[in-house]
DNA sequence: GGCCAGCTCGTGAACGTTCACGACCCGCTC
DNA sequence: GAGCGGGTCGTGAACGTTCACGAGCTGGCC
């Protein structure tokens, strides 16, 4: 009545009650199953509002307080098989605590830094690999509950380790037991400062007396670890056994070698990182260091939850996720 | 002052205006890069709330009309290499469109419907791949603006229809080229009656004077693939040619071919559907029909948008999206 | 008749933010 | 000195919802 509802705007709660003939608060009985309303009321309200394809506005709601929370969550690229196991893991973690998830992808975006404040804007917390990750945080993000997922020491926000070392032990070991003489590593980056992994692979043969060559990628994609492998094996032709810096790596050192007519695991052991379902469907399935993403993706969330409740802090809280040697059939 | 900040309470604008000893409006001007604020109170402005670490409320704004809006993305299992490849580019076309992307995955979840409906409350719109599609709509999702991907004719709401047929003429023109003369289709689903992928390839084969064997799984995973292939063999030993519902079903075929010893494309020319980029990594790389990601998250978004600004009917709208034959290794 | 209990329903108030508008001060011009 | 314009800042009001509380009615009991 105060307001004549021209079309186009959204129906609201006022526009509901006073078509129904009854007050907000009885609107609200009705849409939430509260107590203290009749069966006849309750059906001609939501008779109303169905009507009027009225929906509570989530600003509303989330005002007065009793709204869910939202987790936003930043990849790279969902079209790296690696994030999607990620992002299955933490969305099924989050739902089981209650809170969404909202979405963010790095790659491609025109201006990194303005996707991520928007994002910090539409969610309580953050959870991902924002791709500045080295440098300085982005500016927009202090203050905000941030959990980096693989952080390194000194990364800010909260942080979920992903450690290889104690896995990469247990493949040296098993390559060189299944008789290796000769390895290699292909990693990723540019120049001659090695990953994590790759210097936990190289220390670990190296340990055992059987010191590895490094080759290194631009990318970490399928087709940088073909092209990569060739160059290896070009450059080291007597090379029995690969570490690739991750699945997908290894999976692309795994069509090269088919291409080239090298057996494997026959001719040349291959192992990847990550434990991915890719490496189930290639074959031979790859053996690999897997990550349990269940795992990570609980003490992310976990940690993130605990930032916005004040029990964890907002910097340089860590937990610390092992991989695990799964041992398949391309070594 | 007339509300003392005990800690715990996230700190509001009016916190943040009490303590730098202005008001409401010269803090907004700060936080929003608004003009009309002096360099010097706008630095100090900023200081305070970084102090507090004020960080606005979305509820607020959203309240106030400028906020964002935000997709709902309804996908079964992340796991399943087809939906990243859907959800990633309905993240970038959103992206582009300044929308924000909500996620929410079915499987594995206590109750659908619940979940569905939450989503449905915390986005504008909605996209994807409710379980239920067969049925009767969820009763929580009349009134909310919802795409349908891969829809019937007579799917609730709005729908991008997903058009194999023409594809399947040119794949089966292919295989009979390529020699193919006991073709085979490893269907989805139980009993009967076919998927429309599944008629649409038996049609066209027949049209041809070239009939096709049907074999059918319950699932359309990796594992079933492999194990459907199997029997299919078993039941069938002179199969030449095998059209999979899927890639992924198309990647546990050739697993089990592998396994089997038969050699693919030499012994038995293998087709998938979807255009997966799993089935690169594979080898031999797959020939699949091919559905442009982009090109349907395009029409799925943009149908969105326009259901939400009132452009497009709730109900009955179709956009039609084709396959297209992309020949690689398999066949 | 008086009282109480239970059911149904309505009325401020509050949540945190931005918009529209007005107030004030300073310096300049006529 | 009056007037004006620009820069700086503050004050209701509004957004849509839920909470806390109170009002009214009905029926039953003493």
């Amino acid at each position: 009545m105060s307001r004549p509802p021209h079309r186009g705007r959204p129906a609201t709660i006022i526009d509901v009650a006073e078509a129904a003939g009854v007050s907000r608060q009885t609107v609200t009985r009705a849409m939430n199953d509260m107590p203290g309303i009749s069966r006849v009321t309750k059906e001609r309200v939501l008779e109303v509002a169905k009507e009027l394809s009225y929906r509570p506005s989530r600003y509303g709601r989330g005002l007065v307080g009793h709204s869910r929370r939202t987790i936003g969550l930043v990849v790279d690229d969902l079209t790296n098989p690696y994030y999607p196991q990620l992002a299955s893991a933490v969305v099924s973690s989050a739902t089981e605590r209650g809170w969404n998830v909202m979405l963010a992808q790095t790659a491609g975006a025109a201006d990194e830094a303005a996707l991520v404040a928007d994002l910090a804007a539409q969610a309580d917390v953050l959870i991902g690999y924002p791709r500045t990750a080295d440098g300085a945080p982005h500016d927009a993000l202090v203050g905000v509950p941030f959990v980096h997922v693989d952080a390194g020491p000194s990364t800010p926000g909260g942080g979920v380790e992903l450690d290889a070392t104690a896995a990469m032990e247990d493949l040296a070991d098993h390559l060189i037991e299944r008789g290796a003489r000769r390895p290699a590593l292909l990693d990723v980056g540019t120049g001659t400062v090695a990953t994590d992994r790759g210097r936990s692979f190289m220390r670990a043969m190296a340990t055992r007396g059987v010191p590895a060559v490094r080759q290194t990628c631009e990318l970490s994609t399928f087709g940088s670890g073909a092209s990569g492998a060739r160059a290896l094996l070009a450059a080291h032709p007597g090379v029995d056994a690969v570490m690739a810096f991750n699945d997908v790596m290894a999976c692309g050192v795994l069509r090269a070698m088919h291409e080239s007519g090298v057996e494997v695991p026959g001719q040349l052991r291959l192992a990847g990182c990550d434990g991915l379902d890719l490496g189930t469907v290639v074959h031979p399935a790859l053996t690999t260091l897997a990550l349990d993403m269940a795992e990570v993706a609980r003490a992310a969330v976990g940690m993130a939850l605990g930032m916005f409740e004040g029990t964890v802090p907002l910097e340089g809280y860590r937990t610390r996720v092992r991989h695990r040697l799964l041992v398949r059939s391309s070594t």
